[in-house]
RNA sequence: GGCGGUGUAGCUCAGUUGGUUAGAGCAGCGGAAUCAUAAUCCGCGUGUCCGGGGUUCAAGUCCCUGCACCGCCA
């Protein structure tokens, strides 16, 4: 499937604005495209991997007017501290956009104004609830009132929580604003745009049935959708709001859409184009069309992007109607990797109450490569995964303090007690050395086998396994025992033992790339060719070449801390 | 209520198109080794594969049904 001409472009879900994201958020998209973009730039592939921050509609405005800013500084803030975060976690964007940039309002402007040429706007008048004194319109869900079934006082415009019927606002009992309390709510009539969605519907059914290797996760999502009820409906892609995209055709205004914007569903997703232009605009590329217009170079592009399971529907059925609709030649995606949800000891990670470790938080206790490895290794894809502080603390201290962490201490000092620092000379291989190398091969090809394949938990454990041999080598070679009656064949053993550091560093950088760092730099070494001759990997580091101890690659967490940090986490973020 | 997912060893999970004695890591028990971050390596699993029916020469794997947990419902 992958020869060398191919190209990648990959993109991860793009975060809400609003706040800092949880764990939950980070290993349902952003992380395991930053593995995939890694391991594909390891192999040589020229990468394209595109992030942004999702920055329209309600929530947006509400978060800024709580944090008294305007809510373009509020975003601005936010984009600021959350690509921070982002560099924190190493997460390797080759540009990470913003919904708002003026590149996506011209984009989205187009894509609106290109679909209404093909007939697929039309336009609805409806009935919303206006509220004089929060001055806006409320979306269904920032609307409570009393239930007309079952009586409970606190139902949602939405839906009743408390006997989960589905209601529309204006069934309400006295009705009033979450944001305000207000109860002077009006109703008020106002026009919409809506993407004709059930028009492309066939459509879109051949193209996901014709995706047979995808998750089941997500095609399951996608046909959920499609067939569902009355099949697949149309959606409003207006609101009335200030904050986002004026609508336009195009260039050109659009009759009665006066001081109305586009929906964050329908601009969103086209950011991740806008975001290629930014990436072109900051002086980072040259050309963002080889990547996304398949009539300019995109035909041997593989675009693969990253989601949780509540982004699905958008990225199989809305995106994609926007791209088939618009009648030119984009890229299409190739292959959507969808995550279930991370739980949090027992429950669920919650933003709103603070329940679980935020990725601020995450980074200030430990270094980025303990969350990546363990989120990664732990990835929710056959089903929802849950993080416990016991199975946090007992999987970091043993893979990466234990297994690999110290299988480079115990080789580097036993080195540098007996030969100095310094790859030294002489010796030849054995059996030991050869089944070694055998069995260490098997385990590369799975490896890629499975990161090609976006396997991410299974690939952490083939490169676990891969670890683990090292120590199983050390421990049946035992240059410890044969420096007593031939040095020299302990000088091939061990020589062999710290070619696999540097061979280590390489297989492992994409989960753990600044311990990989640490590696190379210990051994002073900095090619990082990936092994696909994995004889001549193995001789990167030559006789003589010297190299430094490492301190200690991954510090154990203690029980204390675990307690502690079990303690701090359970309950309300400060 | 509708739909979807999940239910396999104490814990976290693998189990491809149904096919020999159901696997891995961790924890636990026993042993080896002592180069190393008290780290490593080896050995040890009699598990109603959620329950109940059914199809089949053969089902964790397909069908029906019941239960439990989770999620989604524009």
């Amino acid at each position: 499937m992958d020869i060398g001409m191919t190209r990648h472009l990959i993109t991860s879900a793009i975060p809400y604005i609003n706040g800092i994201k949880h764990l939950g958020n980070l290993v349902g998209s952003q992380l395991p495209a930053d593995l995939f973009a890694r391991f594909q730039r390891a192999r040589g592939k020229e990468v394209l991997f595109i992030c942004a921050t999702d920055e329209h509609g309600t929530p947006a405005e509400l978060a800024a007017a709580k944090a008294g800013k305007p809510v373009a500084e509020y975003c601005a803030d936010m984009h600021d501290i959350q690509a921070k975060i982002a560099q924190g976690f190493r997460l390797s964007f080759d540009h990470f956009g913003r919904s708002s940039s003026s590149q996506n309002h011209k984009l989205t402007q187009h894509f609106a104004g290109q679909l209404a040429k093909a007939g697929l706007i039309k336009e609805v008048s409806e009935t919303q609830m206006y509220s004089p004194t929060d001055g806006r319109y409320l979306p269904d869900r920032y609307i409570e009132g009393t239930c007309p079934n079952c009586g409970f006082e606190d139902a949602r415009g939405d839906q009743c929580d408390n006997c989960t019927k589905q209601l529309d606002p204006t069934d309400l009992i006295n009705p009033r604003s979450t944001v305000s309390g207000a109860t002077d709510l009006e109703q008020r009539e106002t026009k919409h745009l809506y993407l004709r969605q059930s028009e492309m519907r066939d459509k879109l059914q051949t193209w996901i049935d014709s995706k047979t290797d995808w998750p089941i996760l997500t095609t399951s999502i996608a046909k959920k959708w499609l067939n569902d009820g009355d099949g697949l409906q149309d959606r409003g892609i207006t609101r009335d709001l200030d904050w986002g995209i004026p609508v336009k055709n195009g260039d050109a205004d659009w009759p009665g859409m006066d001081g109305k914007v586009f929906y964050v569903w329908f601009d969103a997703p086209i950011e991740y184009i806008a975001a290629s232009q930014e990436w072109v605009d900051a002086g980072k590329g040259d050309d963002w069309e080889r990547w996304w217009r398949t009539d300019k170079g995109a035909q041997d592009v593989t675009y693969t992007q990253f989601m949780g399971k509540d982004n699905v529907p958008f990225h199989t059925l809305s995106f994609p109607a926007t791209i088939l609709g618009s009648g030119e030649p984009w890229k299409l995606v190739d292959y959507i990797k969808s995550f279930n949800y991370l739980n949090y000891d027992g429950g669920q990670f919650s933003t709103s109450r603070g329940r679980g470790v935020f990725m601020d938080q995450a980074l200030d206790i430990l270094p980025a490569d303990y969350w990546r490895w363990w989120l990664l290794s732990h990835a929710p894809e056959s089903s929802d995964a849950e993080f416990t502080w016991d199975n946090f603390q007992a999987s970091v201290n043993k893979d990466l303090a234990d297994v690999l962490g110290n299988f480079v201490s115990r080789i580097t000092k036993f080195c540098r007690s007996k030969f100095g620092e310094v790859v030294p000379e002489g010796g030849t291989w054995g059996e030991l050395e050869t089944t070694l190398i055998a069995d260490i091969e098997t385990r590369i090809r799975a490896y890629e086998t499975h990161m090609e394949a976006m396997e991410v938990r299974k690939s952490a454990a083939e490169l676990r396994a891969i670890w683990v041999a090292g120590n199983e080598y050390l421990q049946s070679a035992a240059p410890w025992s044969t420096f007593k009656e031939n040095p020299e064949q302990a000088a091939a053993q061990v020589r062999l033992a710290l070619n696999l550091i540097r061979l280590y560093a390489v297989l492992s950088s994409p989960f753990i790339p600044d311990a990989s760092d640490t590696l190379m730099a210990a051994m002073q070494c900095d090619d990082m060719e990936w092994p696909s001759d994995f004889t001549a990997a193995l001789a990167k580091l030559p006789v003589g070449h010297s190299f430094t101890v490492p301190d200690v690659t991954f510090r154990k967490i203690s029980d204390e801390e675990r307690e502690g940090w079990q303690e701090k986490f359970a309950g309300t973020r400060s």
